[in-house]
DNA sequence: AAACTTCATGAACGACCGTTAGGTTATTGA
DNA sequence: TCAATAACCTAACGGTCGTTCATGAAGTTT
């Protein structure tokens, strides 16, 4: 037996899911506050007051996509270090691995990154805290490069805001349809960061493949 | 004779300024979307509908900040570029002065960035047009000096897209009151620009000081 | 087959939104 | 002195917002 009768979907988890991808594209096209839940509901083909059963609120929506994004990021960027032994070959990794997790997931990394302001104060503050515990991952892989001799840079905490700055706005201007591949993107964000260092060219983690240790 | 009496302030222009002081804060701390008409009049200090006598509409407030930041920033980054010779000299000169701006009006700089999407299709056509025109002032200035043998990358539009967020960036996380003067982050923000574009290290640019020939 | 749970619906709530209409007061220019 | 104008007010408009309520069909358990 099929599952519709004469009302609507009776889909289960797949409506959370519905309501989530609809609430990520509208969050990130047009922000928070101008996507009101009718759209979302209307997006995910359900009525609003259904969203209210997978949901709490609004802002849950919001902080459960931020969440997701972030253990996700988190995730892939510490098992991606976890393979390199040398500063510059794990800031590279870093790099290489933030870079494509920001154009693969371009929109949530968007929303999590710019409705930080729309959450009220507790997750808010949560979620600040988890963004600069992964900014300070960064920061002291760059001061071990300092340390080590391979990279020679004046301020490594300024350095790690810039750093950040410009491999998560690739998920700004990145097109899957565009000219560059993804991982030719990443390649030379690594290029740019170990240079911005100071790194000795080509030394440690200037790689072109995955998974590849120099 | 003073100017107020019985009922409120009749400040003509002074007005218009203390609405638009008044929308800058509130844009930037809590979103365009998120900020009524009616707290914008109240952090001015006047009525709701005392805006409408200044401004068309919400959306107007809005254009006017941005056109105002786009204008300045453009002057004073020309300016810069302009006592420049060389193709490093002038990146440098631009950077340094990108950067001391997003610091010194880093409200004005958020806004603008991050509200292009609250904008309706025309307004928002012009600031997107007038942004890539800047965004290509820079990658020109890349593709000179990697034409001049100064710069060794492998994609200019890329590195010009890294080093303006990076730069842009600095008005998220600059504090007036923090450790590092705005002269000082400008200045590491060169060396980490010219750094990144494989530049010869202290070749051109990389001044203290304002207004520097070199 | 009856009771319970899950998933969704249609309709409505009060609050707040951007904006406007129309009146009032102070200042200016003839 | 007096009309004209600029600057601002109070009050309200229609519309949309996030959310809740009451209801009920479908599926599951007893």
């Amino acid at each position: 037996m099929a599952e519709t009768k004469t009302t609507g979907a009776r889909r289960g988890e797949a409506t959370r899911e519905a309501i989530e991808a609809a609430a990520v594209d509208l969050f990130a096209e047009r922000g928070y506050h101008a996507t009101s839940m009718r759209e979302i509901a209307s997006a995910a083909k359900v009525q609003p007051a259904a969203i209210y059963h997978w949901f709490d609120s609004k802002e849950k929506i919001l902080t459960r996509l931020q969440d997701d994004f972030m253990d996700r990021l988190e995730a892939a960027v510490e098992e991606a270090v976890a393979a390199e032994a040398t500063p510059p070959g794990q800031l590279a990794a870093a790099v290489r691995e933030h870079v494509v997790f920001h154009g693969l997931h371009a929109r949530e990394a968007f929303v999590t990154d710019s409705e930080i302001r729309a959450l009220s104060t507790r997750p808010r503050n949560r979620l600040i805290a988890r963004r600069d515990a992964y900014q300070t991952m960064f920061r002291q892989m760059i001061e071990a490069g300092v340390k080590s001799g391979d990279f020679t840079i004046s301020n490594p905490a300024v350095a790690s805001y810039a750093i950040l700055l410009e491999c998560t706005g690739v998920a700004l201007w990145y097109d899957p349809k565009g000219a560059l591949a993804l991982d030719e993107i990443a390649a030379i964000h690594v290029e740019l960061v170990l240079g911005s260092l100071g790194a000795a060219p080509k030394v440690a983690g200037r790689t072109g493949a995955r998974k590849e240790r120099r």
